[in-house]
RNA sequence: GGAGGCGUAGCUCAGUCGGUAGAGCAUCGGACUUUUAAUCCGUGGGUCGUGGGUUCAAGUCCCACCGCCUUCACCA
C-alpha cells in the first residue's frame, strides 16, 4: 500500500453533525429532469418510520439523489462490508454519520485501502451527501483519506466499555464509545464558560493565584505537602483560593475571581476527589446578600448555557431552580429539624451525645455545627440558602452589627450537597488575628488553620474594602446540572491508585 | 481505616458437586454492490488479578496481598 498512513493533511473539514444538518439540500432528480424534495425534515437524520423509503423511491420513478459535496472526518466505530460495498459508521465529537464506499465509485486503489480499515481507525472522506435505499443519510464516498491506525482492539461494538475501572483509567475509550460521556464533559465546559461570562459580564476580572503556598489557609482541610529543592523550603498545595484573592482586594482589584484547582489531602468518595475545581469571587462594597443574588444568577445562566429549564432532575430527584431560592436562617432550620432550642447549649450537647457525637472539650458552637450536619443538612432538598451562621465557626466572616454572635454567611444546599459558601468578608485585622489565635487552641498540627498567617493579617492591616465573597464547588454544580451520581463522572481523570500488575 | 461486592480471551460475560477453559462481539481467511449490532462458511486466541496453602486434582475451597465499586468513618 503506497499510502502514507501517518501523514495525510485534511484541511477545511466539516463536522459530521454539520454535514447531517445539510441533508435538506439533497434533491431527488427524475429522468425527465424534474426534481422532487426528499420527504424528510431537514434536521432529521433518522428515517421516518411512517415512510417506506424503498416504495417511495419506486413510486417516484428511476432517478438519483444529488446532494452537496461534503468532507467529513472521524473514527470508524462500525463497519459492514458487503462484497464490493462497505458501510461505515464514522464518529466525530458532534455526531455519527454513515459512509458508503463502493468499489466502482472510489476506484480500486481506495477500495483496497478500505479493505485495510480497522475499527477505531481515523479516516477522512470526500463525497456526496445522499440517502441509501433505507433512507439513511449517508456520505457516498468518492475519495478516502487514511489518517491514523489504531493498534488496539476497540471495546465491544454494542455493549461498549462498562468496566468502571477501565472507563476511568482509559477515559479516551469512555469518551468515544460510551453514550453521554462526551455530552457530560461538553456540558461541563459550557458551564465553566458560562460562569466566566456571568462574572466578567458583571465587571469581574479573572486572575491566577499561586497554587504553591507556605501556609494552607482559607479553609479547614489537610493539605498535600511538597518541597522546593533550590530554596530548601517546605510548601503545601493550596486548599482554597480565598486569602490571595483578598490580598488583591487590598490591592484595589474591586471585583476579582479565580476559577481553579484546589487540593485536599482527605478521603475519596462519590462527592470528593483530592483535587477539585473551585470558583471564588470577591466583590468590593458588596455583602453576602449581593453574593446570594450573584449565586442565583450564576446557576441560572449555567442552566441556560446547557439548554435546560429551571426545573431539572438529579438522581431521580426533582430540583426547582425558579428564583428566588429559599432563604432560611441557621437557627430556624436547627429548631425545625433538630427539635432543639438553638440557644440552649446544654440541650444541644445532650442531643449530640444521643447522636453519637463526641462532645467533650469542644466549643458549644462546634457541637452545634456537628448536630446541624447530622440533623439538618441531609433534609435540605433545596436549592436553599442557609443564612446567618454561629460566628465562632466562621473565622473569616464579618459579624452582624446587630448581633456579634451571628456571622453574615450563607451556604447553598441542594439535595444535602453543599454547593456554595459565601460571606460578608471580615476586614478587621485586629479581630482577624484574634480569631486565628483562637482557632490555634487545641488544634492538631496537621490542621491547616493551626498556623498563624501573619502575612495575611499584614495585608488586612493595609485596609481591605468591605466585600462579599463567594465560593462555588464547580464539580458538584456540574454533577447537579448533568444528572451525574458521582464526582468521577464529571472529573475527566479522577485520582486512582497505581494499577495492579 | 471498617463492612459488603467484584476481578475469567482485546471487549461483554457464562463456568454446575473440586475432575480437559466456554460463548457472543472483535481478530484472521473466504463469499456477497444498499447494510443497520449485516449475513453465511472457516480460523487463531487464556499466567482465570498476584502470591502462598489444602488436595491425586483448584477458575472453583482456605490465607495474605493488589486494584475497582458501594457504604460508613473522615471531610468549613
Amino acid at each position: 500500500m503506497d499510502i502514507d498512513p501517518w501523514g495525510h493533511y485534511f484541511p477545511n473539514r466539516q463536522w459530521n453533525g454539520e454535514v447531517r444538518r445539510r441533508c435538506g439540500e439533497i434533491k431527488y432528480q427524475l429522468q425527465d429532469g424534474t426534481t422532487l424534495e426528499i420527504p424528510f425534515p431537514a434536521d432529521d437524520s433518522a428515517p421516518s418510520p411512517e415512510l417506506d423509503y424503498r416504495q417511495w423511491k419506486k413510486d417516484a420513478g428511476t432517478g438519483e439523489e444529488i446532494g452537496p459535496q461534503v468532507r467529513v472526518a472521524g473514527r470508524i466505530v462500525l463497519m459492514r462490508p458487503t462484497g464490493k460495498l462497505v458501510f461505515l459508521k464514522l464518529r466525530d465529537w458532534t455526531a455519527d454519520i454513515q459512509i458508503l464506499i463502493g468499489k466502482a465509485q472510489v476506484g480500486d486503489r481506495d477500495f483496497e485501502l478500505a479493505g485495510n480499515f480497522d475499527l477505531g481507525d481515523w479516516i477522512g472522506v470526500d463525497g456526496r451527501l445522499g440517502r441509501t435505499n433505507t433512507g439513511e443519510l449517508t456520505v457516498f464516498a468518492e475519495n478516502l483519506h487514511f489518517m491514523c491506525k489504531t493498534l488496539e482492539t476497540p471495546p465491544e461494538k454494542y455493549l461498549g466499555l462498562t468496566n468502571t475501572e477501565s472507563r476511568l483509567r482509559q477515559r479516551y475509550l469512555d469518551l468515544t464509545y460510551n453514550e453521554g460521556v462526551m455530552d457530560t464533559f461538553m456540558a461541563r465546559t459550557k458551564i465553566v464558560q458560562s460562569i466566566r461570562n456571568t462574572l466578567t459580564g458583571r465587571g469581574y476580572c479573572e486572575i491566577e493565584g499561586p497554587t504553591l503556598h507556605t501556609i494552607a489557609g482559607g479553609a479547614a482541610a489537610r493539605p498535600f505537602m511538597t518541597h522546593h529543592n533550590a530554596l530548601d523550603m517546605p510548601l503545601v498545595l493550596r486548599i482554597a483560593l480565598e486569602l490571595h484573592l483578598k490580598r488583591l482586594l487590598v490591592g484595589g482589584m474591586e471585583r476579582v475571581f479565580e476559577l481553579g484547582r484546589v487540593y485536599r489531602n482527605e478521603g475519596i468518595s462519590t462527592r470528593h476527589n483530592p483535587e477539585f475545581t473551585m470558583m471564588e469571587a470577591y466583590e468590593a462594597f458588596g455583602n453576602y446578600e449581593v453574593m446570594m443574588d450573584l449565586t442565583e444568577q450564576i446557576v441560572l445562566d449555567a442552566l441556560a448555557a446547557t439548554g435546560q429549564s429551571t426545573k431539572i432532575n438529579w438522581n431521580g430527584l426533582p430540583i426547582d431552580f425558579t428564583p428566588p431560592f429559599q432563604r432560611r436562617t441557621y437557627n430556624d432550620l436547627f429548631q425545625e429539624c433538630a427539635q432543639v432550642d438553638p440557644e440552649d447549649d446544654d440541650a444541644i450537647a445532650r442531643l449530640a451525645v444521643h447522636l453519637g457525637i463526641e462532645a467533650t472539650g469542644k466549643h458549644p458552637d462546634v457541637i452545634k455545627s456537628e448536630v446541624f450536619e447530622h440533623t439538618v443538612e441531609d433534609k435540605l432538598a433545596g436549592p436553599i440558602f442557609v443564612i446567618d451562621y454561629p460566628a465562632s465557626i466562621c473565622p473569616l466572616t464579618k459579624r452582624k452589627t446587630s448581633n456579634p454572635q451571628v456571622a453574615e454567611r450563607f451556604e447553598l444546599f441542594i439535595h444535602g450537597m453543599e454547593v456554595a459558601n459565601a460571606y460578608t468578608e471580615l476586614n478587621d485585622p485586629i479581630l482577624q488575628e484574634e480569631l486565628f489565635r483562637t482557632q490555634l487552641e487545641g488544634q492538631a498540627d496537621e490542621d491547616s488553620m493551626a498556623k498563624m498567617d501573619t502575612d495575611f493579617v499584614l495585608a488586612l492591616r493595609n485596609g481591605m474594602p468591605p466585600a462579599g465573597g463567594l465560593g462555588i464547588g464547580i464539580d458538584r454544580l456540574v454533577m447537579l446540572l448533568t444528572d451525574s451520581k458521582s464526582i468521577r463522572d464529571v472529573v475527566l481523570f479522577p485520582l486512582m491508585r497505581n494499577q495492579a500488575d
